[in-house]
DNA sequence: AGCACTGTTGGATA
DNA sequence: ATATCCAACAGTGC
């Protein structure tokens, strides 16, 4: 699930709850996601200080301790942070626990398939495990976007998926915004036109900004979304027809033949 | 009960 | 550069 508006939500999640408040204890509780860090360090280095600030890159949330460094996160296929009410236990499948003096912080992952790290620096870490622009950044103007995603000759869904090109966007709302935007997910990315790469380009930001004001709440996006008909036997919300399933580089994939002709 | 499926990334291989 | 397969892991559904 956590793709980039999920993290987004997270993060403004962070920052409405847990900024500012002093974090009495920090409680690691699976050292197999710890990535560079010893559960030791990172009880010591939270303990005691407070989160200052958020920043989000792709699918990443950095979290500013105080006067440290940053805490990342990363959120795999099944995780979340969810506030701890006051005197009551952090849920089930949380990894990391920020006791606050009243409530706390739960980073919670089921499946165990995320990252807990520390960063000194949050450029560096981009640039070292290279990742491309955020999506949502204005470094990725429409000029980068077209010469980053014409670098690539595989399928266009499977260059939108590639977080050294693009930072952000996971099969889902590669999904949504290729429907959006009328394209075949097997289309060629160094194929594309012109204007096809400004109709992607355009989709793209809207359907994310879309996607984190509904809150990533299907019930709460628009009609034209794709997402709540995305499952087996699910229609096209714009033409009716059954959507087709398919596999692409390796994922599962929704697109209408109808709607998503365009392969150019 | 057993098996295949799933929104993540990363590594090996061809 | 790209596709495929696998691994990490746990929950869910058939």
């Amino acid at each position: 699930m956590p793709e980039l508006p999920d993290v987004q939500v997270f993060k403004e999640y962070i920052d409405a709850t847990s900024l500012h408040r002093r974090i009495k204890a920090a409680h690691v509780s699976a050292s197999g996601l710890l990535r560079g860090v010893s559960a030791q360090t990172l009880r010591n280095r939270l303990g005691g200080h407070e989160l200052a600030r958020t920043r989000r890159h792709g699918k990443h949330l950095f979290v500013r301790i105080d006067g440290g460094p940053w805490l990342r996160l990363h959120f795999g296929m099944t995780g979340d942070v969810v506030h701890v009410g006051r005197g009551e236990d952090a849920p089930e499948h949380t990894r990391l626990h920020l006791e606050f003096a009243r409530g706390g912080l739960a980073y919670r992952n089921p499946r165990k398939l995320g990252q807990i790290g520390l960063v000194e620096d949050v450029d560096e870490f981009i640039e070292e495990n290279d990742l491309g622009p955020d999506a949502l950044s204005g470094e990725l103007d429409l000029e980068t976007f077209r010469d980053v995603v014409r670098g690539h000759h595989g399928a266009v869904k499977s260059t939108l998926m590639n977080q050294a090109v693009i930072a952000g966007i996971g099969n889902v709302y590669a999904d949504e915004v290729l429907f959006a935007a009328g394209i075949h997910p097997e289309a060629q990315a160094n194929r594309l036109r012109d204007e096809t790469l400004g109709d992607l380009h355009r989709a793209m930001i809207r359907i994310l900004k879309r996607a984190v004001a509904a809150r990533v709440d299907p019930d709460r996006m628009p009609s034209s979304f794709l997402l709540p008909h995305r499952e087996e036997g699910g229609t096209c919300p714009r033409c009716g027809r059954r959507l087709t399933v398919s596999r692409v580089g390796g994922r599962a994939t929704y697109h209408c033949s109808r709607d998503q002709q365009k392969k150019h």
